[in-house]
RNA sequence: GGAGGCUUAGCUCAGCUGGUUAGAGCGCCUGCUUCACACGCAGGAGGUCACUGGUUCGAGUCCAGCAGUCUCCACCA
């Protein structure tokens, strides 16, 4: 049963190996269990066109942890895998390689044929994220994976839609909407990423009707102009107030529109009039409903001029802008042209300058829904972590505007509306209707447009439980327990989950919301395809092992914050793992013990080890529940490699190494316990390593796998302070000779005899083969006075005086000045502590503890002066 | 225009509810083939915690202001 371990770990050898072992027991399966507590984390999910990159990896890996500790902890843990169709993104995707292959457009096939060929490409795809993720040890509940057009998904959207759509929540009309003409699709409001580009601001004289001169509007936009229906000043502006309610000449159209006045105008900005085109401006559009402005769209759907736009038509919209600037500069009726940098909406998935333009769209109605999302993270039932993200939240929801969900897309949830073409009424139904519920026509329509992904995203935390059916997973684990997600979603997901959930379920769909940041890369840039500075996750995994990846995307940074990569960090977590495995590897060495059970006779390093993992533990244990991920892996970190292995594994070796049977034995089970008890700290991290080498290591047996074995806790009986401090001494008198020696050159090799004065003579005494095998010391000699300094390198610790018998080596005159230096610091040291003691607030005011800390630190800044005193004296001789 | 983050060792970052002699990784310097590990061991250099005030017995940590920097939201044609 117990394997013989290579010398350095090969991550690429037992993770797959293990992740299977965990597959066919089960382990990552959960049921509704009414004696344990529920414990659920909803995954979200990557586009099924996805490929996995380093944020999904944190993604993941944040939340395979969390779900990792709280299954030790005897939580029913539930990931819930899943993936989401990405309307927009595969759609496009099937299209590219239909045209590149077959040179067809998705016209070509229609629509039956199309959707067909976009399944096949899920079919085949779709599933590659998944064994990415798998790769990276995700603990998800595989059997339960769903997909946003899977049967019951696309059950609870249609559910949804008609629940809304009764309740007067979501409406169908003209808007002026986000286009992209590119994607062809209207795109809601978080879909437009906003940049900033250069350009020009144009002057362009409108003549006025009368033929008393003419009007001069500013504008971006000169090839919107063929729409324009009037021209707005502001109702204060003295220059204008004499036009308002006259007309001036559309030039290039010969169109007569009217001079209106409206507040929204800013007299100061360019020249104080405004072209208005109601049709192609948000702002425009509100003011054409208030003065009644007709609305004459000129672009296309595909980003080209219409039939409105004259002799224009067909021409794109850039190529319009120019023959349009041409135009108005031969007929003199451009006044000037400025650089002018402003804003330009583009499109999230191509990039593509946005148009805005009216569209006859489906609208979900924000405002009701937003006051009870607001009211749970306002109400604090809804927790972001870091909590700042719950203010980023509130101000979105506060200004949310309808949402924009009907895409012109045919990969998608199709809307589940019905035109009668006799009376025009809409039918919404949760079942196919055959005939018009108004008049009873059978001639009705469907609508074309399919539902904005981010749609069927928002009902994810209930949808994949089964709703809209009442089951049992859904009692049992809604709401869920946590959401991990990047700040970069909060608006697209986040936010409508919680509406969703509220609306739907009358209850929000997490309790809390754990946010990260980016990962970027070791320049501090975004990691994008265009750059082609990404680093692939899988490459990073396969070199240096899953572990060590998990590792080094989660210690030393918070949450919330960007992260630059690093492919170094990822070889020091590698040596990490390998620095475990070797430890192992020595516990393991000579092992005769085939159960661990703690001696009844403790040592002093065992008592000093067991109470510092105790401590361990409840600092882990705290951090985890806190989601202070990064501070919980930097301590087991730290514990392993400084505690465990730079001392207590060098502690333990005169026992392993030495005669005594019985010794050997107590040695064996406290490094064995202390490294499985370290191993389960470690697990949810680093799930390959620890479960490999808790295999190798004699383990209860009712725990199979270290990720099903408990969570360790706090023992009160294991703690043992006075062992703690007694053993630092020690450890502190080690480290000054062995600083000393290197200071002097000594090599390791030649050993010393090492005389202790001290008033502590049992405490040293338990240290004596320490000093042997750590401190190079021949012989170790405990005295209670110290001997004459004639001949001896000396060294002082608050709680000893050594010397070590280096004749050739001492310099007098050297010796007393180095003691005089140290003197000197701890006498600084003694000084501040000492004026925080005499000051009278301080002690009255601090609390108890943190005064008695003090006394302490005095005292032992006092007992080191007093050492380096006597060392002095005795030299001054 | 509004909101927020960041500023701590040469580099990249931790530092949770205020009490440490301010930490880590990498890098750097000096030793070491010590029988788990050179993906290692021991020792060391390196920081007025951006700046200015305030609160407090006590501030890297809280508050205000300021500078630099980044991000998000809104947006005046």
């Amino acid at each position: 049963m117990r394997k013989e371990l290579p010398k350095t770990y090969e991550p690429r050898q037992v993770e797959s190996g293990i992740y299977k072992a965990w597959m066919d027991a089960g382990c990552f399966h959960a049921e509704p269990n009414p004696n344990k507590k529920p414990f659920s984390i909803v995954m979200p999910p990557p586009n099924v066109t996805g490929q996995l990159h380093m944020g999904h990896a944190m993604d993941a890996t944040l939340q395979d942890i969390l779900t990792r500790f709280k299954r030790m902890q005897g939580y029913e843990a539930l990931w819930m895998p899943g993936t989401d169709h990405a309307g927009i993104a595969t759609q496009i995707k099937v299209e590219e390689e239909l045209r590149k292959n077959e040179g067809l457009t998705r016209y070509d096939l229609g629509r039956e044929k199309f959707l067909e060929r976009v399944w096949a490409w899920k079919e085949k795809y779709g599933n590659r994220i998944v064994e990415q993720q798998m790769k990276l040890g995700a603990s998800c509940d595989w059997e339960r994976q769903r997909f946003t057009m899977d049967e019951g998904c696309s059950k609870a959207v249609r559910e949804t839609f008609c629940e809304l759509y009764d309740k007067g929540l979501i409406y169908k009309g003209s808007r002026i909407i986000n286009w992209c003409p590119h994607c062809i699709t209207a795109l809601s409001d978080a879909e437009v990423e906003y940049q900033d580009k250069p350009g020009h601001l144009w002057h362009m004289r409108y003549p006025l009707t009368d033929g008393s001169g003419y009007l001069v509007v500013a504008t971006t936009r000169p090839e919107t102009m063929m729409g324009d229906t009037g021209v707005a000043v502001h109702p204060d502006d003295e220059r204008y107030k004499h036009l308002v309610g006259k007309t001036c000449i559309l030039p290039l159209m010969n169109r007569e529109i009217p001079i209106v006045a409206d507040e929204y105008v800013e007299m100061d900005f360019g020249t104080g009039c405004v072209k208005m085109t109601p049709a192609h401006d948000p702002n425009d559009f509100e003011v054409g409903l208030r003065h009644n402005l007709d609305t004459i769209r000129v672009i296309d759907d595909n980003g080209k001029i219409n039939a409105n736009g004259g002799k224009y038509e067909g021409m794109d919209r850039y190529e319009c802008r120019k023959a349009v600037i041409a135009d108005l500069e031969e007929l003199g009726l451009l006044e000037k042209v400025e650089d002018y940098s402003h804003n330009v909406g583009t499109c999230y998935r191509c990039g593509t300058d946005v148009e805005p333009l009216i569209s006859a769209q489906w609208f979900v109605k924000m405002a009701p829904l937003a006051e009870e999302a607001l009211r749970v993270v306002k109400d604090g039932e809804v927790k972001f972590v870091p909590d700042r993200f719950a203010k980023t939240y509130i101000n979105w929801m506060e200004n949310v505007h309808d949402w924009c969900i009907s895409r012109q897309l045919w990969w998608g949830h199709q809307i589940p509306a019905w035109t009668c073409q006799d009376c025009g009424h809409i039918t919404v139904d949760r079942e196919d209707p055959t005939c018009c519920a108004k008049c009873g026509s059978k001639n009705i329509v469907r609508e074309e447009d399919v539902l904005d992904t981010w749609f069927s995203s928002a009902l994810w935390p209930f949808s994949t439980l089964g709703w809209p059916e009442k089951t049992e997973m859904l009692d049992y684990f809604y709401p869920t327990s946590v959401l991990v997600t990047g700040y970069d979603i909060i608006f697209f997901w986040v936010a409508r989950m919680i509406f969703s959930g509220c609306e739907q379920m009358k209850k929000y769909p997490f309790e809390k919301v754990l946010i990260h940041g980016l990962v970027r890369d070791d320049k501090g840039r975004k990691m994008s395809k265009s750059l082609g500075n990404g680093i692939d996750p899988l490459e990073m995994a396969d070199k240096f092992g899953a572990d060590a990846l998990r590792f080094n995307l989660i210690t030393g940074n918070s949450p919330g914050n960007d992260m630059r990569f690093y492919v170094e960090k990822c070889e020091a977590m590698r040596n990490f793992a390998n620095k475990i495995w070797n430890a192992s590897r020595f516990v393991m060495m000579n092992l005769t013990i085939d159960k661990v059970e703690l001696p009844e006779k403790l040592e002093l390093e065992d008592k000093w080890v067991l109470s510092k993992l105790n401590t361990l533990i409840k600092e882990v244990t705290d951090n985890m529940e806190a989601y202070e991920l990064g501070v919980a892996s930097a301590k087991v970190y730290d514990f392993i490699w400084d505690t465990f292995c730079d001392w207590y594994i060098e502690l333990t070796k005169s026992r392993m190494q030495g005669d005594d049977e019985e010794a050997k034995i107590a040695a064996q089970n406290v490094l064995c316990y202390v490294l499985i008890e370290m191993l389960k700290l470690l697990h949810p991290f680093m799930p390959f390593i620890t479960e490999e080498i808790y295999q190798a290591l004699p383990h209860d047996e009712k725990d199979t796998f270290i990720m099903t074995s408990a969570w360790p806790v706090y023992d009160e009986k294991l703690s043992f302070p006075a062992e703690e401090a007694a053993m630092e001494k020690v450890m502190d008198a080690i480290r000054a000779i062995r600083g000393r020696r290197a200071e002097m050159n000594v090599p390791p090799s030649r050993k010393v005899k090492l005389i202790i004065a001290t008033e502590e003579q049992d405490v040293f005494a338990a240290g004596i083969p320490f000093f042997q095998r750590l401190a190079s010391a021949s012989e170790v000699e405990i005295v209670q006075k110290a001997p004459s300094p004639e001949g001896m390198v000396s060294v002082v610790t608050h709680a000893a005086r050594l010397f070590m018998p280096l004749a050739e080596l001492v310099d007098v005159e050297q010796e007393l000045q180095r003691i005089a230096k140290e003197r000197e610091k701890a006498q600084k040291g003694l000084d501040m502590v000492e004026k925080k003691l005499s000051n009278e607030a301080f002690v009255s005011k601090a609390p108890e503890a943190v005064v008695n800390a003090e006394r302490e630190k005095a005292e032992k800044f006092r007992a080191l002066i007093a050492q380096l005193d006597q060392s002095a004296a005795a030299m001054g001789k």
